[in-house]
DNA sequence: TGGAAAACATTCCATTCGGCATGTAAGTTT
DNA sequence: AAACTTACATGCCGAATGGAATGTTTTCCA
């Protein structure tokens, strides 16, 4: 018997005898390795001491092939981004599968945007942003992805109260986010634990009091 | 007669003649153009890209200077956070000499804290501190330093508005902070400035509600 | 005033970086 | 199964880095 008919979708796929991979497998098996140690190396080393080669080394994936699928160290980046970006959302989109209805989605929500925008991934993030500032194409790269992230966030939130007004909904879901990325840059650093939770708190609180009327 | 007379302080330290300067003039002189030239190098290339030997050209010293005040790099880093910090400090208590009483200073508070959190040099505190996320040993520098900034600065509030409320005070001012952190990290990589001025003039409106006792 | 010490300058080195060139193995097409 | 394309591996190079070693100038103090 002929070992596999070639292009066939095969529905053993990533089932296959071991040693006998699509390319279209193995491009990707490698492609995630070595996004997934990008991040990785983002989170535990830091931006300046991520190395192509510490990324291979991690990804159990020698330098030649890294080269073939990322020519140049800022492409590699550029797709870390995307990468890290779509796990964010799909950490975001799994728990917010049983948020309760407005108003405890004030409350509820803004503890959901902390875990998405302050969580492990983030640091990573956090890396990124800080080096896009003085790297123009990874400026580039970053924005329309993180602005989408941003978006999507938004539009899900949307869906889970649609009876709220826009207006209060825009303006309390991006301050609770850039309050959160305040507090995650704190809690890198090894900040106060107890206190950011009060001011989580009293944001709670007050972004209540905005929901209800109180002010604005 | 004898040139200059050895130890007592001179009156016209700094305007000497060309060519004879005090020991300590001249140590202070390089060490504060290392400092200065760090914190360019910062807020202009960033941390990754920041190297001693960048800043010894932009500082016009030479590297045996350099290596002579801070023996190593993480050395001269340490101490252009202080130095950093009390640029800040030096620029947030200038610009608070005519703030307005309250209620009037809940919003100037903010603007003051926007200038002082999200200026130019606050770039170079960001670059810091997201070095000192995975570097311990400049993360056990920034972490005091940083610490005494924020207080500081709380203080200088409590001292301009001694009749608010202490909680009241330290919960909007720590919510400031932490949000402008945030929109400040938002405008280095280019968002919309629009939408970062709508957020903070809601963000005015809220807080003194919240002063007013809308809301908490 | 002369020697010690501090400040500063120059040169060199081991290491590491990102990227290129070239070679080999695995999968695909006809 | 032969020709071909894609995926992966190895070795190397120039550039740049942080730091050490050593030499020179300036200030200090007895």
């Amino acid at each position: 018997m002929t070992a596999t008919q070639p292009t066939q979708p095969d529905a053993l796929a990533g089932t296959r005898e071991r040693g006998h991979r699509t390319q279209a497998e193995r491009r990707e098996r490698t492609r995630t390795a070595l996004l997934d140690a990008t991040i990785d190396c983002l989170t535990e080393l830091g931006y300046a001491r991520t190395s192509v080669q510490e990324i291979c080394v991690r990804a159990g994936v020698s330098k030649g092939a890294q080269q073939h699928h990322f020519t140049t160290k800022a492409e590699l980046m550029a797709a870390a981004v995307e990468h890290l970006t779509n796990r964010i959302q799909a950490e975001i989109v799994a728990a917010a599968g049983d948020l309760p209805d407005a108003p405890d989605l004030v409350e509820h929500g803004i503890d959901l945007i902390w875990q998405g925008f302050a969580g492990t991934l983030s640091a990573a993030v956090m890396e990124l942003w800080v080096a896009a500032r003085t790297d123009t194409e990874l400026a580039a790269a970053i924005k329309p992805v993180d602005k989408a992230l941003g978006r999507s966030t938004l539009r899900l939130f949307h869906s889970l109260a649609p009876e709220m007004p826009q207006h209060t909904l825009e303006t309390l879901y991006w301050l609770t986010v850039n309050l959160i990325r305040g507090l995650a840059l704190d809690a890198q650093i090894g900040g106060d634990a107890t206190r950011r939770n009060q001011l989580l708190t009293e944001w709670k609180r007050i972004a209540l009091g905005v929901y209800r009327g109180d002010v604005g």
